[in-house]
This record gives structure tokens, sequence and C-alpha cells, in this order.
DNA sequence: CGACTCTTTGAATTTTGTCAAACTGAGTGG
DNA sequence: CCACTCAGTTTGACAAAATTCAAAGAGTCG
């Protein structure tokens, strides 16, 4: 475990919080001024765990982390998936006991910061409390999106669905080239995130490489036919709240051009 | 549809806001102040859809709201049923997209708030706007728990414990007596909010009523035995992150001892 | 009473889980 | 460099959970 304390490691999330509005120069030099303790952390260790009471909320910096609970009978629900400019314990800066734990998957780099600082970053921009407000509720929506495909799709879309959300973030964050990408999660940790057995997993990726929709192999993910895929995941991207800019090169929201003039 | 405008129509949420800490005097009036239309809706109606761009959030100020959406195959997913001093579209504040739609269970009396209203209260108030952020925070708790449920429960422990939360947040709100208490969902909307099939619900209740943990007719709940529904339904209560002073009369919370000196 | 929605019941079917074992590939230590 | 380990993937057979379909009963409201 290396740490120390940097000043300009929050890129990643000040890119993600920039897809809603332009920060000012004096918003970014308040979020340059947060003191940010960086850590490495191994594959496969917790972070913080259920019933903690954290000081400091997490940010991910590199890597992928993931928060989850267990329900009796030790089974496991994955609840998120968390990908660099991530916070996934954002939500301990208003709740005090966490009724979560959170892990990583792959090696990561995490930068912790301080609750004390961040309600002071939030007093001092009511802009920047309102951004990681919204990344709650982001955050939310997609648990929200989660729910009805586990209440309410068969295997196949499920996991269909869940890929075409993990392609679109990693793309949304530049963490892929349009096609191929990063995937480190055995399909023990995608059946504990859809509510399905691990088996019943190998079972669909099968189907849907027979399909030709996907490659999976070593951890790299290849979305071969982006059309089927969405199909057969009955996908509609909505509820990720992107911004339309990273997705079809539309023009400006509103609030982005109005942060300019 | 009668409509109105009130002043002190909000007491509901004022309440529930009180949980954490109590407002000062300036933040009481600073709600007071905040312009609220007051509607009354008849059962199963819809009062925001999927797609909209409130320009207004709602709160329930009497009846049960729920929030829902559909996957494929006309299949619908209930996310989350609201009570009095609920906010179902908190989230619009800073999502301009709404990805749920949200209709009335019974008949209901709904207060909208325009979001320039709101967005100036939380200006005004970094603790009000805390307090609501707060709102949406334990939304996503009780999201998370209910996908764990779904995910990864079978369907006697999930029905379970999906009574024992809504026991736990009438209660909260002083709309059970202890024991009884209004339960007005019909068996196909507690399937589509657990991802279970009406007849299996039925079959499912017909298990708890054996099993003399709660009796359930004609829209009454009564809580037979809350030790064992709690066990059947692996409950714990952490999750919703109630006050205290609530649930058990032990002592205040720190937050609140230190409003008040 | 009649229309309607909601609940209940039974039987057959589908989906998914469980168990157990074989296979694969990437390290690891002798 | 080669067995060896170990985690992850794959396969098959069987079992369990829940769904679907169809129809009958109950309760409510005009």
């Amino acid at each position: 475990l290396s740490k120390g304390v940097s000043t300009v490691t929050l890129n990643p999330l000040v890119r993600k919080l920039e897809n809603t509005f332009l920060l000012t120069e004096a918003e970014h030099a308040a979020v340059r001024r947060v003191p940010v303790r960086v850590t490495d952390l191994k594959a496969d260790q917790d972070i913080v765990r259920e019933g903690d009471r954290p000081t400091r909320s997490c940010f991910v910096l590199k890597g992928i982390t993931y928060s989850y609970k267990f329900a009796a009978a030790g089974k496991r629900q994955i609840l998120s998936f968390h990908i660099a400019g991530d916070a996934p314990d954002l939500q301990s800066l208003h709740l005090p006991v966490l009724d979560i734990s959170i892990g990583s998957i792959t090696a990561c780099t995490i930068g912790f910061v301080e609750h004390e600082a961040l309600h002071a970053l939030c007093a001092s921009s009511p802009r920047i409390a309102a951004a990681l407000w919204r990344e709650t509720l982001i955050e939310s929506a997609i648990f929200r999106e989660w729910m009805t495909s586990i209440g309410r799709r068969l295997a196949y879309p499920r996991v269909a669905h869940f890929l075409c959300e993990y392609y679109q973030r990693m793309n949304a964050v530049g963490l892929s080239d349009g096609q191929t990408m990063s995937f480190p999660l055995s399909q023990e940790e995608i059946g504990d995130a859809l509510g399905l057995s691990t088996v019943h997993i190998n079972r669909v990726l099968q189907a849907l490489r027979a399909a030709d929709a996907i490659s999976l192999k070593n951890a790299v993910l290849k979305v071969l036919d982006w059309e089927k895929l969405q199909e057969i995941g009955e996908f509609d991207p909505t509820y990720l709240h992107l911004a339309i800019k990273k997705l079809n090169g539309v023009a400006d929201p509103p609030d982005r051009a109005a942060a300019r003039s």
C-alpha cells in the first residue's frame, strides 16, 4: 500500500463533473485545493465495510471497484461497479452508517477525501454541490434500471443489457476504443450482480457469442454487433444520463453553453 | 381535481426532514414561504411519465404513490412506493429527463413545488439542501436493499422483507398503531415490485398467514408476530436510516441534541 | 343484480439453480 | 523446464423455484 497526498489527482472526477457544465476557474481551483489521499490497492480487497462510519469518501481514479451486500445464506448481491471518476460512497457524506461494502475487483488507485473537505467544497460552490448530488442521483437511476433488469428480464436480455451498460460507461470515460475494452469481471461476479448463478451466466455468455453479438476472452470484451446487443438487451441508455455530446456528437446541452458565455 | 396554493402544506415533509436535525426558526420560515400547489388525485392516475422534463417536483402529502418502469414484453417493474412526506421525483431537480413514471395507488394529495423555488431554498439554506440530498440518498439505500431482495432472496423471505420495510416506514410517519395499518397494494402490485408473479405472491401470502406472522385482508395489514416476520424476511432496518428515536424510544441522535442547544 | 377487479386454486411448463466433475490457462516452486 | 496449484470456465444431469394458463370464488360499487 503506497500512500501520498496530491493536488491534481481528482482529474477523472473533474472530467466527469464537466459532462454537465463547465466548471469556472474558481471552481477548478477549489477542487484542486481539496486534499486527496491517494492509495493503491491490490485486487480483491475491501475498501470499506457495511456498518462502517467513514469520515471520508473515496473516488476511483484507476481500476474497477464494486459495492455489495450479503443476504442470508451467504448469498452476495453486487449493487454496482465503479470505474474511473466514480464516487462509490459519496452517500456517506449524509448517511453516517454505511449500508454496503466496497471492494476492489482489479488493482486500483483510490483517492480519499475527508467529508469535512467535501462539505466545505459544497458550501463554497453550490454548483459543485449540485454536481455531486447529481452524481448520486445518476447512481440511483442505474439502481432503478438494474432492479428492472433483475426483476423483469430473463437471463439472456439481462446479461446483454448489463454488457450494454458496461460498454456505454466505459466509452463515456474513454476506456473503450468503440469496440474493445477491458472486462475484468469473473462470471461469478456477473452472476452476483444480476441475480443469476455462475453456471447460468456461462451459458448465456455462450449464447451471446453464438449470436455474434460479443466476444469475451481473457478479460477483454469486444462488442461485435452493437445494434444486436442493444436489441437483445432491450437497452435504452436514457437512464445513464450521459452528456449527449459524448455519444453522438450533437451540440452542447444548454447548461454547458450557458457556462461558456 | 381540486387545486389550490397553500403555505403550510409541506408539514409531512418538514416532519420527516426533522428526523435528522431540528430546523431553525428561519429555516421553518423559508420552507413555509415556498409556494406549493396542492392537488388531489384519484387512485390509479399517472402524475408524471418516463421521458417527461418536469419543471417541478412533487411531494406526497396523503395517500400512496409508486414509481415504475416497463421492461420489454410489457412487464412492469415497480421501483418504490411513497407515503406521506416522501418526494418521489426530487431527482428531477438535477436530472432533466425522468427515467421513471409515477402514479397514484390510492387517492392522494400531492404538493407540487417549482424547481426554481427548490433551488432557491437550497441556496438559502445549505442544511435544507443537505436534508433533501439525504432524502434522495435514503431512497437510494432502499433501492439497494430491494435489489438484494429481488436478486438473492427466495419469494418467501422476499415478501416478508417487503412487509417489514412497509411496516417500519408506516410506523416512522405515524401511519401505524404499532400493529395494524392500511395496506392498499394489490397482489399484482406487490408482484411487480418484487419481481414475482401475482399467483406466486398469493401463495406466499398464504404461507405467511399460515405461519401466524401477519394477517392481511381488505387492505388492512396486521403484523401479528414482528419477531417472526423479521426472521423470515432476514430483515435488518439499518438501510432505512430512520431516526432511532422513532423506533425504540432511545435517546436523541447527536445531531438532534446539538441543534437544540 | 351485474360488472368489475382482486384473490384463490390446480395443473402443466419454463426458467434457473444445484451438484459434481472435467477442462483451461496462468502462475509457482522445485 | 516441468509438474503442480489454483482460480476461473465449461459441461451434463437433475432438482427446485417460479411462471403461465385457465377457471372459479369473493368482495365492492353503482
